[in-house]
DNA sequence: GCTTTATTGAAAATCATTTTCGCTATTCAT
DNA sequence: ATGAATAGCGAAAATGATTTTCAATAAAGC
């Protein structure tokens, strides 16, 4: 659970998140702050929920709206703090948005939905000349592994 | 709308579906064989949700409840006839499934939804050496790039 | 400070998908 | 073929994540 020691601070200090929000016309909240300090504070590699964000910021004595988190969500994976992902089945899970150079992927596995990250440049590239050959303007590209981990499979075989 | 000539012709005649079907414990019925048909019988590329297999089995005079369709679709891809894609917002896209090698990748346009598929050897490499360097046993790999097709960008520039 | 209006929370709405249930049709053994 | 056992069907209700509505609140900017 440690904070996350390479990415750019966004909204580490409150100034940067408030510049970021009015710059396009949206308000800073206290909300939207506590969010993203969740984002940042938890391990690397990790990726929440909107259901997962509630829990948390309950547990720490903050009581937040459905409403408001999807609010907050949209509004800054529009800003390009936070990437949208869809891992698995049913329900959405979003991360702190690293820079598209930098751009991971991931592996999933389908038993016990454990992800591990992992950077491939390759990918990326592809991505990028597959576009561009169609005429495409690439936004981002997602690769995806699903498999079972080495615990799931010894606990099945 | 061409009917798909490079795959095995699964479903294509009655009998394999039944066979496959029972093989499994499932039972053959018209209302899957019509389902099947239709994949077939889509233009190659062509991705199909599960309203729109209703429209069109409707439009072909087949009227067919979505528990049917639903209850189809997962059957077909438990038994690796179907693969199931989540390439736009909000629902689930269903293509007849190519052998794990022969792996094809998705290129969308976020702004008409329209799709463009590749094939990319690359991707399957280095998903499997991904997932074996990690201990995972690989079930397969997706690989969605998302942009702005060619007329999108003139329309909105 | 004051005005404007974006944001909030609670509750209702949405909407793709799943489940329930009584009836029908397929399978398989006789 | 015939019949028993039961998987699958359709219609309608349920589900569950996400979105919207709306009255009250609180940022932003002058
Ligand atoms: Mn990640
Ligand atoms: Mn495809
Ligand atoms: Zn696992
Ligand atoms: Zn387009």
């Amino acid at each position: 659970m440690e904070p996350n020691p390479v990415l750019p601070s966004l909204g580490q200090e409150p100034e940067l998140l408030k510049t970021v929000l009015n710059k396009e016309g949206f308000r800073f909240t206290s909300q939207r702050q506590k969010i993203l300090d969740l984002f940042q504070s938890s391990a690397l590699g990790h990726h929440l929920s909107a259901e997962e964000i509630q829990r948390q910021l309950l547990d720490q004595g903050e009581k937040i709206s459905f409403s408001t988190i999807y609010r907050a969500l949209h509004v800054m994976v529009r800003l390009d703090l936070l990437q949208e992902l869809e891992l698995a089945e049913g329900r959405k899970y979003y991360e702190l948005n690293t820079p598209c150079m930098d751009q991971h992927h991931h592996l999933v596995c389908v038993h016990c939905g454990a992800v591990q990250e992992f950077d491939e440049a390759t990918m990326t590239q592809v991505g990028q000349s597959e576009s561009t050959a169609r005429g495409f303007s690439l936004l981002n590209c997602t690769f995806t592994v699903y498999g079972i981990c080495p615990s799931c499979q010894s606990l099945l075989s």
